[in-house]
RNA sequence: UGCGGGGUGGAGCAAUGGUAGCUCGUUGGGCUCAUAACCCAAAGGUUACAGGUUCGAAUCCUGUCCCCGCUACCA
């Protein structure tokens, strides 16, 4: 591998809109961390810059929601986030925020630099605009009827109801949500960075990354590239965010995607006046730490800001970790479905490596990971615990035992001894292996080897027997097994850094570089170790049963809420309702649509004829139990082309909070044909 | 539907052409320094399925099924 001089880690910025949550954590920033801890002790030269992303829309409509400001909104996510992730022991050399002085600075320059340059696209497109409120409104400001499925208030991006995503100009009766007046087209400005112009550039860079990239990074990558690229705006019409640098651009903002990464420049200038060294000069090796949501910015989009401006580096990795769920479901900031950072470090204080472990044990590295509060009790207790916990313990307890705490000296050593000396720094090397490859999981297991092979050191050797008749061999063993515990304190820092801590406290040692670990010199002789304490306690029952309760409760409570969401609509008269002739009709065949996950073609006998209705209920229903079922079908819909076969009406269904369906159907056996009303 | 990622003993993962391995769990045994912790042993896999290439396939090729993300469809 190339030699670098210095690296530059980034973290993903949060979006300042919620608090972080364990999918954050595992995909990111535990990750992140633990890769800075470890070339902080290797002696590297190392800084990992990250902060709050706090433009765009969703902060300015959260803001609205809750009678804020989006000031107000992004002050109090950013503290409460740069406070929780300071208690957890994420090792930032600067959490800073894209809200800054320094940050508009440098998001002006870089796009006044590429506007001189030359490199946008400007282009002038009708848009939405809210007379009453003078704005011009991005997509999520509007609201109106989907032309899918008729929810009535379906988003200019998407509906929420049925999932589609929309353009704002596919909605019928389209309003804005400032006013609820009703918008007008109009002409608005913007500037678009043209993609496509860097896709030869960026193919080759990323063919050359291929070798060192994860696969589904460089998957991603290809896949975007093979598509082919589009410009992209990087403005928009909006008065929260950093203002377009040019004369005749009032009301005009850059573009959240636009703004955000170059947080991660802004952040490096505040932390250091040697900045641009750590942007400019090639010897520096820039990693971005992501989420698999965030590829396409940090690989393709912002590589090309980058590139554009000239003298930038670029990333030498982008390690773009899968997502984690929780107890089998997405984890959820609008739905609550998540385990918050900030509530847990209040509800297990002292146990940030617990977590920090289990989430990097278990985390998503090759593919999508499930966090249950049963393995993390399970991780607790059987690993932490027993193994790493119990291993330290046993070597104290029996030096104080034995010795009174003082380190007794090595005598001769038999083949085992140097054996298991010998497996020390092999055992360092393998870790090293794993997290020069961003192969966390790995190299926690590797940590935790140590520990095992101390375990095992101790089985074998059975100081506690031997003491009675062979003191000075004893000695040998402890002094051993000693090593073995100042090695275990320095590898599984960047890990679990409290607990390393508080090791190394127990034993009465600093200052060991990394470099050192395996050593069988770590601890001299004579040297007093301290008492000691637990270094983990088990997790009970009550606890996981607790966390398990909590989120029973949010479940339950999200049923309520979203059943009780959907509001009544606007009253009709009985013409309006009339003119829906709704008839019961029998299900005589059903089959699947070839090719389609959702839909089944029906055969319907409706007392006036047979007819198809193709529906979306494949999910729901298996075919072969269908025939025979009376349903209610709403007969005189304009008959619609779906998949290529006409579907001559609609099957009338009830579907619940969770989106389950069942047929609207009669309580008892009725005649094919009779009318509902 | 298109693109990408994934499917390996009960759970989580490793092994990219050469006897399928690790951690946890399970069962049996040992030990008692240690938080009933630790150590040893065993059971448990036709590597999603079906074909093919090869002396040899988890690994390469073809087809099918399933899961995740984006995408489409969902009257």
């Amino acid at each position: 591998m190339k030699k670098f001089r210095r690296h530059l880690i980034t973290s993903a910025l949060p979006y300042a809109n919620g608090p972080i949550h364990i999918g954050h954590l595992a995909g990111v920033y535990v990750p992140s961390d633990i890769y800075t801890r470890y070339l902080r002790l290797r002696g590297k030269e190392v800084i990992h810059v990250c902060g709050s992303d706090e433009h765009g829309v969703p902060i300015t409509i959260k803001a609205r929601q809750e009678g804020l400001t989006p000031r107000q909104v992004v002050d109090r996510y950013h503290e409460l986030n740069k406070t929780s992730f300071e208690k957890f022991g994420i090792s930032f050399d600067i959490y800073s925020r894209t809200s800054n002085a320094t940050h508009y600075e440098t998001a002006s320059e870089i796009f006044k630099k590429l506007y001189d340059k030359g490199e946008f696209i400007e282009k002038t497109t009708p848009q939405y605009y809210d007379e009453e409120a003078q704005h011009f409104l991005a997509d999520r400001y509007i609201q109106g009827t989907c032309p899918h499925c008729s929810n009535e208030s379906a988003y200019g991006d998407q509906c929420e109801k049925c999932g589609t995503s929309l353009n704002a100009t596919d909605l019928i009766n389209p309003r804005s949500t400032i006013s609820g007046s009703t918008p007008v087209m109009r002409d608005t400005r913007h500037w678009f960075l043209p993609l496509d112009k860097y896709a030869p550039f960026l193919k080759k860079w990323i063919e050359d990354k291929k070798k060192e990239w994860k696969a589904n990074v460089y998957g991603q990558c290809k896949s975007w590239l093979d598509q082919g690229l589009q410009p992209r705006a990087v403005s928009r019409d909006l008065d929260w965010g950093v203002p377009v640098p040019l004369e005749n651009a009032t009301g005009k903002v850059l573009y959240v995607w636009f703004d955000a990464p170059i947080g991660y420049i802004s952040a490096t200038k505040e932390l250091t006046p040697d900045w641009e060294n750590y942007w400019k000069d090639p010897g520096t090796r820039m990693i971005h730490f992501i989420g698999k949501d965030n590829i396409v910015f940090h690989c393709i989009v912002f590589p090309s800001v980058l590139h554009a401006g000239g003298s930038y580096i670029l990333p030498d990795n982008v390690p773009a970790n899968e997502f984690m769920n929780l107890e089998n479901n997405k984890i959820s900031t609008s739905r609550n479905w998540a385990v918050w950072l900030h509530e847990y470090l209040e509800e297990f204080p002292g146990k940030q490596d617990v977590l920090r472990y289990v989430l990097c044990a278990n985390a998503p590295e090759t593919k999508d990971s499930d966090f249950t509060w049963k393995d993390f009790q399970t991780r607790n207790n059987n690993e932490l615990v027993a193994i790493y916990g119990n291993f330290v313990n046993r070597a104290i307890v029996l030096t104080n035992n034995y010795f009174e705490g003082n380190v007794p000296e090595r005598g001769e050593m038999n083949e085992y001894d140097l054996k298991v000396l010998e497996e020390m720094p092999k055992i360092r090397q393998n870790l090293e292996n794993s997290l020069d490859q961003f192969r966390f999981r790995d190299a926690l297991k590797e940590a935790m080897n140590l520990a095992r092979l101390g375990n095992k050191y101790l089985a074998d050797t059975e100081p506690w027997i031997i003491f009675k008749t062979d003191p000075n061999r004893v000695q040998t063993i402890l002094n051993i097994a000693l090593q073995i515990c100042a090695s275990l304190s320095v590898i599984t820092e960047p890990f679990l850094p409290h607990s390393a801590g508080r090791l190394k406290q127990f034993l009465n040692i600093s200052g060991i570089p990394w470099d050192r670990a395996g050593d069988r010199e770590l601890i001299p002789p004579r040297h007093v170790i301290g008492k000691g304490e637990l270094l983990f306690a088990k997790i009970t029952d009550q606890e996981i049963d607790r966390q398990l309760n909590k989120l029973i409760a949010i479940r339950k409570m999200n049923e309520k809420v979203s059943a009780g969401l959907l509001p009544v609509k606007k009253n009709i008269s009985y013409e309006d309702f009339s003119v829906l002739d709704i008839r019961i009709g029998t299900i005589t065949k059903a089959e699947k649509v070839a090719k389609a996950k959702k839909l089944l073609k029906l055969t319907i006998d409706t007392g006036l004829d047979s007819r198809t209705v193709v529906s979306g209920i494949a999910e729901h229903f298996d075919p072969l139990t269908l025939a025979g079922r009376q349903v209610s079908v709403l007969v005189n819909l304009e008959p619609r082309k779906i998949r290529g076969i006409e579907s001559q009406g609609m099957i009338l269904m009830a579907e619940d909070a969770e989106g389950k369906l069942v047929f609207v159907s009669p309580g008892e056996k009725i005649a094919n044909g009779s009318v509902v009303k």
